[in-house]
DNA sequence: CCACGTTCTGTGACTTAGTCACCCTGCGCT
DNA sequence: AGCGCAGGGTGACTAAGTCACAGAACGTGG
């Protein structure tokens, strides 16, 4: 109960597993929304619904650190969580993030194998999501519909981290710089430099100079965690379109 | 068939699905020795073991490329595939290695999540692998004991491809190549300075460059195509033990 | 409103890594 | 012997990371 409340611990424990039990309704609305309602009609996703407990968390809260036993199936429904990953001389770097409707597909793989969690996952914004314990998520599998969805969603992420392996080992930090700011689709951003380095797995004084040079080329204004992009089509080019 | 031999067609077609009918009598066994012998009791193994396609391939194949269609599921018997990403800009870098006994995740998530390659997969070591297709290999994924091993094999690659990422990230080229030079557990290593700079992610002059240090300093001698280490304790402690 | 601690940013000096250009060497081939 | 070519070496330069430190902006308690 460290990492974040479970108000329908009760709720659920009353229901129990009983086949027409009253559910979550709000849960099983938002799956439905998350998902597509369709998948209620297959009885994987109706033991998923029937048996998910109501997750909540507020945006900062650390969902998991590297080291945890990893204990349920994530699924979320609201919100945003960025996973990453930290190592023993205190590098970070982002590796992902889970939005509604996505799996944290690090929980499903170490739930699976029996492995504790490898990463950190933070809640970035406020978090809605529904947890379902091994055995039951293990009985859901029995439906082809979650299996394929489970699949899919980690062949998307190991494209994901793929693409990001490349960008590490090849891809000019310039560029990855200005393509990241262009990423967050505000005309100013609020973040600090540090933040972005951990963003893009580099160091924070490489961050500033760099955006010093676009502060000089009248790109952006810089102050303190704000970044203002005046200068869009440039960043875009650098960043290649 | 562009991709590897299949000896094994015509007698999978004879041999049909019915439930005794004449197996791959070697897939089996090699199946039963690679994974152990106890999961061929399991229905799901059976299945694979029963419909399984024999391929093989020779050292330097390239079994499949970015953009290539997935079309079967595949579990190495023998041998080694190194799966690498190749950019558009000619980039290339080792992503990580198949071995007996073990599937190629990639291959299994594009195959469920029905997308293209997004990297290349070349035969490193001559290859003996079994092959089924995706409506065979969902019948197989009905059963949890395949399921597990799926995900088992997702999960670990997962955490290989992070650590890549906080090496590519954070590590020093220097020690990643002593590293690297000790994992190969031989006095001689038979490699040129690029197939090591793809290895690691880095250019070919820069390995040269680091190469020649550690010759400067006594700790290996160079030759054409070979590097002999003469002081493995030194690049164990550069490494970091 | 001020003092003070904290967080964020800027910068110089230096090391490590990547890029570009070019040349040399070892080796197989005819 | 002469040629071609893959593999390797190196200088010069740019990009990125590290270390050390300083100053600016902000928040809080007095």
């Amino acid at each position: 109960m460290r990492v974040a409340e479970r108000e329908a611990d009760t709720k659920q424990a009353a229901s129990g597993g009983g086949t027409g039990a009253p559910l979550e309704p709000d849960v099983h609305a938002l799956l439905g929304e998350a998902l597509g309602s369709g998948c209620l009609q297959d009885e994987g996703w109706r033991l998923l619904a029937e048996r998910a407990v109501r997750l909540q968390a507020p945006a900062g809260r650390r969902l998991f650190q590297a080291g945890d036993p990893c204990r349920e199936f994530l699924l979320v429904l609201q919100g945003c969580i960025r996973v990453q990953y930290l190592d023993e001389t205190g590098n970070e770097i982002v590796l992902y993030r889970v939005r509604a409707g996505e799996t944290c597909i690090l929980t499903t793989s170490c739930l699976l194998g029996d492995a504790d969690y490898p990463a950190e996952g933070l809640v970035e914004e406020d978090l809605v999501a529904t947890a379902v314990t091994l055995p039951v998520f293990r009985r859901a599998l029995a439906s082809e519909a979650v299996r394929n969805f489970v699949f899919a969603a980690m062949g998307r992420r190991l494209v994901d981290l793929m693409l990001r392996i490349d960008e590490l080992a090849f891809r000019r930090l310039d560029r990855r710089l200005a393509r990241h700011l262009l990423d967050r689709r505000t005309a100013v951003v609020h973040t600090t430099h540090q933040d972005i380095a951990v963003e893009l797995g580099s160091a924070r004084e490489v961050v500033s100079r760099l955006l010093k040079d676009f502060e000089r080329k009248g790109w952006v204004r810089l102050g303190r965690g704000r970044i203002e992009i005046l200068h869009a089509g440039a960043l875009a080019a650098l960043a290649g379109d």
